[in-house]
DNA sequence: ATGCAGATTGCAATCGATTGCATAATTAGG
DNA sequence: CCTAATTATGCAATCGATTGCAATCTGCAT
């Protein structure tokens, strides 16, 4: 019981460091083999209680983790899933979007409670189906794409080769992968549908309808218009660059050419707060002059001069959501559903009536 | 060479989904052994060119990627680096300030360079030694920590154990592990002194000293003081929340018990947003009655209204930096040295002179 | 034709765990 | 006290790659 496990051992040329615990080691320890230790602490009904513990008791007491590639390579069994945030090519720029930080974070509680581990990789936005690499090399066990963008066609592909797979974002026809997103047509629909019943009549539409998620928010503004009897003037869809810079020009384009417009609903709350400060910087008053509405309800919104009204999305609920249909993939063999999630209207000062 | 590898093949129940490509395979068709392909692949220079050339393209055309968890167990190099940011216990809360996005993105890039995977990983930050979990169960080659806050007695624990780490934090005394950090002293001496050269003689410093990062920042703000034959007032140290809501209450308690100040250096570009925004409220314009200096520099900053002076972090540098210690503690004995980033001040609206 | 150096390639052991099957230990029944 | 049934444990093969050493091949000089 009580043998040195520092001495030199099987290694001819034992190093001064000491050697990383075995499973053999732990044996010897207790007395038994390394088949009843694995047993013991995979919980096999084939081993008694008494073994168990004593076993379970000796392995934490020595600190002794089971190596993940030797259980991996021999189980087939692999805990670790791939969270893929793809990156434009042409800048390679980094996410600056807190809203995906939010994300991150609650992918990575909701994995940890699942007992899964989270690879975090970043991928070129033209070449996705690079990320299939990762599950073919049994680096992962699924993968979770956050940020679909306009690739639809090469996330069909990903599904195609049955690559357990969730990605966060709209739910678009013959579809082969599984989504998790807001309901962006209502969205779109409740913040459009309230700057007109607060007689904005006006209303910039920011963003870039080539991503499916945007493309179903404008489709939400063009309903609320409907729905008032009202058609938006073509001009006042204004397609935003992906740059913070970009977007300045853009409203003084915008303003200078007298495209009038009395309200603004952006497609992330990012991005109306660039609007605002631009809007500012032109004497602007908000919501006076411009009435502004976001999207994500990002933490900073409600702290932002003036607090931004916004359109929330379920950012915990996606997380767990987005986890759940993979795990389901993995268990089972059919295909799980889509999941749209509710959104929700935050009025706050930048689209209060006066 | 035209071998059908979807047939039966060695396994007697052999599923109707496609098994995965071994590397025994790529060898069989290659008409050469798997020694020679493993060889090929991994640019040993006992293979003659034509023939590594060939098993690539084989391969490649394949689409065959090596097996991590054998390759890993077999060879004992591991190619993953874990990420750990700690969470605070009691809150359980999300990190939602972009600094630490950026900073992610940061390493994300740097270590997909040196060839690199990164595990992202939430640990409680009251047991941070649970981390070396992560290393022990050769999961992963070292461990990158974001977020030293006060648990340097933690994190020279993990550095007894001989685990690679490096730490994004200050340089402290009898300190153990490597850190990489800004300049935090020459930050705080350069915000302040900038506030105090616009004139400005009672400075509200916004921060949590108990963390080395803040404290030494501290220790600026009270150097730049010095320097201009000033001491601060005590009540001006005001030690904030990590709540936004929190910090709200401590702005309209400042100001309600007449503590006045005609500026804020705040150790945080998402601190110093909520101090304005609080400010704002109770009728106090920008920087007309208080200036206002954040930290970091986020992406944000230049679009708040108004545009906020800030002490920028090299991030990239910073990633970069992390890494490449990192590295150096893999490849060599000897423990390299910690690393301090110069800081540059930003001037913008919120600081800038009447 | 033979021998030999140098360049390639293959054989088989190995990394650290898991698991089917055989064996040992224990208990119960006759 | 012996045998069968039941339970607990160990043996040895295995996962898919890497690598030391032996074997083969080639070309060239003898």
């Amino acid at each position: 019981m009580n043998e040195d496990l520092t001495s030199p051992g099987n290694t001819p040329h034992s190093l001064p460091s000491r050697r990383r615990l075995h499973m053999t080691d732990i044996a010897r320890l207790a007395g038994v083999s390394a088949s009843t230790v694995s047993r013991a602490l995979n919980g096999s009904p084939l081993i008694s209680d008494e073994t168990r513990i004593r076993i379970a008791e000796l392995a934490r007491s020595l600190n002794y983790t089971v190596h993940t590639a030797a259980r991996n390579l021999r189980s087939g069994n692999n805990r670790t899933i791939a969270v893929v945030v793809p990156y434009q090519t042409p800048t390679r720029q980094h996410i600056s979007d807190p809203f995906f930080l939010g994300m991150l974070g609650s992918l990575a509680d909701s994995l940890t409670d699942q007992g899964y581990d989270m690879l975090l990789s970043r991928v070129d936005a033209e070449h996705l189906v690079e990320a299939a690499q990762l599950y073919e090399s049994g680096r992962v066990a699924g993968i979770i794409l956050i940020g679909q963008w306009h690739h639809h066609d090469q996330l069909n592909e990903l599904a195609v080769k049955n690559i357990p797979l969730a990605v966060w974002g709209a739910l678009l026809p013959r579809q082969l992968y599984c989504t998790v997103g807001s309901d962006n047509l209502e969205g779109g629909k409740l913040a459009t549908g309230h700057l007109l019943e607060s007689g904005r009549r006006r209303i910039a539409f920011f963003g870039d309808i080539a991503f499916p998620e945007v493309a179903q928010r404008y489709q939400g503004y063009l309903q609320a218009h409907q729905q008032f009897g009202l058609q938006p003037p073509s001009e006042l869809l204004v397609k935003t660059p992906f740059l913070a810079a970009g977007v300045r020009e853009i409203v003084t384009y915008l303003l200078i050419h007298k495209h009038g417009f009395d309200a603004v609903f952006a497609c992330s709350d990012l991005l109306a707060m660039t609007v605002i400060s631009t809007l500012g910087k032109h004497g602007l008053a908000i919501p006076h002059d411009v009435a502004v509405v976001g999207y994500d309800d990002i933490a900073l919104s409600e702290y932002f001069p003036p607090s931004l009204s916004t359109v929330r999305q379920p950012l915990e609920k996606g997380g767990q959501m987005l986890v759940n249909i993979l795990l389901q993939q993995l268990a089972g063999t059919q295909r799980p559903q889509s999941v749209v999630l509710p959104t929700q209207l935050i009025v706050r000062e930048s689209s209060q009536l006066d």
